[in-house]
DNA sequence: ACCTCCTGTCACCAACCGGTGACATAAACC
DNA sequence: GGTTTATGTCACCGGTTGGTGACAGGAGGT
């Protein structure tokens, strides 16, 4: 009789391990239960079953980047500029921050292939971080009036996702070597060309002359 | 003794039916044999392995829309107008045949949950087809020198491919409703903006003045 | 008629899955 | 000291997975 809050947070760190190590396939009672050190029955005593283990998992997880690291990670050390520039900042901030996060990868890629489970939570938890950036931005941003912000970011922000989960599986989408940093440089550039392009310094200098 | 190649196509045709109702995860020895009203033990004499049977579903399979189709539903019956109108159509296309078709959502899932089993198979020959579009898009874009259009296309068409399997477990992403055809149209009407944005007719008629 | 070969059927395997009931044991309270 | 209560252990459940060996039966060749 030992320590309960001790045995609890070693079954949450085992998911924490295996949604890294092993990847969403690996969620279950029985390998999270070795993993841990621990009888799986604890599970059921302190969770409830296996969607209350991960719910609670993805409700208290730090495994996912912050606006406020997004934000600083974006801005640098110089003012901010125009609203084009953020934008593009923070996206290169959340591909990177994505990028080296493989948990994070595994929680994107488990709220995709099944709803209910540990989906819900963290979604939910993402989608309010994400919509505070939104918004955050469509302040910041004079242009916001002429297009539609959201949904620029969110198609973006969507497709950066979308290429990070692919290459964990496949080297090349479209032609484009995903597995290397000299495609993910022409992903980055091209994303920043369709920002500058929709919201971007070029249209402000059509304006200034 | 009846045929053999009757069971065969049986078999293929489970898988299919699995895929577009069940899913990704419904695949599986016992549930394709059962499906198809077979012995299971079929599938390892026809096939080899699970595996095998995948391969050959998705190598002989016509569940993904040919380029022409996406051409095709593109033009119209316009003439071709310029390249950024053929790249908005092309995506537009491929979105909503992508939208049509559960069979390829789910195939595109399986290929990011897991390699080797069917992934290698339909992620190779949609890679083909989708290199050729690329291919033909910068033929006919004078843009193309200017920017990466292959990147351009990949980060595009990957966001709407991330949005469409988010649909099908969430729904909404960044604020959009991504289930209703409202958000869609905001999707379509944002991918638009971009592209024309760097490739558009907006700098097509500033030349013109 | 006989023998062979191929298609299909059936029972079975070990390993895993999520989940449960019975029981030991140690701490906390009286 | 004795009793209660919570923590941890263990064996087991039915059902699923991918995969295999033995055998029936019908078609074709001789």
């Amino acid at each position: 009789m030992r320590d309960k809050e001790e045995t609890r947070k070693k079954i949450l760190e085992a998911v924490g391990e295996i949604l890294s190590e092993e990847g969403f396939g690996g969620i279950g009672v029985n390998n999270v239960s070795r993993r841990a050190g621990v009888d799986k029955v604890l599970i059921y005593r302190y969770f409830g079953d296996l969607p209350g283990l991960l719910r609670e998992f993805a409700s208290g997880g730090d495994y996912w980047p912050s606006m406020e690291d997004l934000v600083e990670k974006a801005e640098g050390d110089n003012r901010p500029p125009g609203a084009s520039e953020l934008a593009v900042a923070l996206l290169k901030g959340y591909i990177r921050e994505l990028r080296d996060s493989t948990s994070a990868q595994e929680l994107l890629l488990g709220e995709l292939v099944s709803r209910n489970e540990l989906s819900e939570a963290s979604a939910r938890k993402r989608e309010r971080q994400g919509a505070d950036l939104i918004e955050a931005l469509v302040r910041s941003a004079p242009e916001a009036e002429r297009v539609d912000v959201a949904a620029l970011g969110a198609l973006l922000s969507a497709g950066l996702t979308f290429l990070m989960l692919r290459a964990r599986t496949s080297e090349a989408y479209l032609g484009i070597d995903i597995s290397s940093e000299e495609g993910w440089g022409r992903i980055e550039r091209a994303m920043e060309e369709l920002v500058r392009g929709v919201m971007g310094d070029d249209k402000l200098e059509g304006f200034q002359y």
